[in-house]
DNA sequence: GAATTAATTAAACGTTCGTTTTATTAATAT
DNA sequence: ATATTAATAAAACGAACGTTTAATTAATTC
């Protein structure tokens, strides 16, 4: 046999996609075989390559495309306003919505680095690099203004992606928490972690009503 | 050829742990080939199996031991002292040091799980949920008598766990944070999280003397 | 010093891997 | 209708994989 009837590159191409964030998710990419993913996709191996020259820029593209759409939602959601606790809340909403709605792909993400060649992995490493750099401007704006409490920049900035990205490794939708309560929680606790608080208020008479300002 | 000079079991299967640890950390456990490992060692592939009967097998003593040993060092830093930020102090900073300690070796631990198959599985997360379950007590406590602000006991327990054991992903030695220090700013970011502050207190007039109290 | 045990090598086993080549059929354009 | 292009299957490639078997030598025991 060859081309089966009603195929079509397009459909082949996303279902490819889907199966191989899916497959790379649960077992691994190394421990994923081209044959296992062709039998996912309801195909033999071989078509896999009219689509991908090869497995590991079949990963490299999964991860770029990942980055490059988590970099336009952030710009999408980004606040006009240049108050750092209101950019603060919006980086963390964003991200945390994000993450926990494509938790297979971040997976994929964050687990694969290392199959990845020099290369492919500088270019997905730059792409990360500069979505941090938001995160670290405004910790930095927050600190200089005195509406965030921030003793190192760098090192607040990694500890809150550690934690708001970890929701991924247990969060299971369908549980007990829905997204909206996830995302209020922890949002809560990036603020609690950066002393954020009402730039009109007095420094040292805060109260918890921020816990429920959003 | 055959058994070399000066050959000794307990020096050989050291050896095949410390390669293993690197090589798994570096490259992911399905990358890593017996042969490779074997010689990273400075020894056959065959002799691999004299010490580990699969590499399944060899994998999950790695992760086994981690985590007996991480339970063992918070067995010992356990204070006697039941006030719960001292619990908390002392459980975050034998946290931290303890993986940044080992960073090859939690990242194995980490990352690996899906290479285990179902029983392996099952006796390592037992050992990490017992571990987990400790942080989630001592919070549950801090909640209840009021010296700490917890929205979700097992939400922020996560969140704690991944923040301070992300600490491996970008800390590399011999760079500008020495491991005291960084592991005086994630016990701070932990307490900030948390709401510790003195339990003698009155809990809306907290200062920011709890940064510096440790 | 002979027998036994411990530690290892060398070679091979069958399987599976990522990938390539070639042929074949479906859809599209002329 | 015919020619061309798109999408696939089928089969094979050499390489590498985890593991086993058998032989061999070093160290230890009696």
């Amino acid at each position: 046999m060859a081309r089966t009837a009603g195929s079509d590159g397009e459909r082949t191409e996303a279902a490819i996609r889907d199966a191989a964030v899916q497959l790379i998710a649960r077992h691994g990419f190394e421990a994923v075989t081209m044959r296992q993913l062709a039998a996912e996709v309801g195909v033999q191996a071989a078509a896999l390559y009219r689509y991908f020259p090869t497995k590991e820029d079949l990963l490299h593209t999964l991860m770029r495309e990942h980055m490059v759409e988590l970099a336009a939602t952030w710009d999408n959601a980004r606040p006009d306003n240049d108050d750092p606790v209101a950019r603060l809340t919006a980086f963390a909403a964003n991200h945390i919505r994000f993450h926990v709605e494509r938790r297979h792909a971040t997976h994929v993400s964050n687990m694969e680095l290392r199959s990845l060649s020099r290369d492919n992995l500088t270019s997905i490493l730059k792409l990360r690099t500069a979505y941090e750099k938001e995160l670290r401007t405004i910790l930095r704006d927050g600190a200089d203004s005195g509406v965030l409490e921030v003793d190192d920049t760098g090192l607040t900035a990694m500890a809150i992606i550690q934690m708001i990205t970890g929701v991924i490794v247990w969060f299971r939708p369908d549980e007990r928490l829905s997204v909206d309560e996830v995302t209020a929680t922890y949002l809560a606790m990036t603020m609690r972690l950066t002393g954020a608080r009402p730039n009109t208020e007095d420094r040292h008479v805060r109260q918890d009503a921020e816990l429920r300002a959003w």
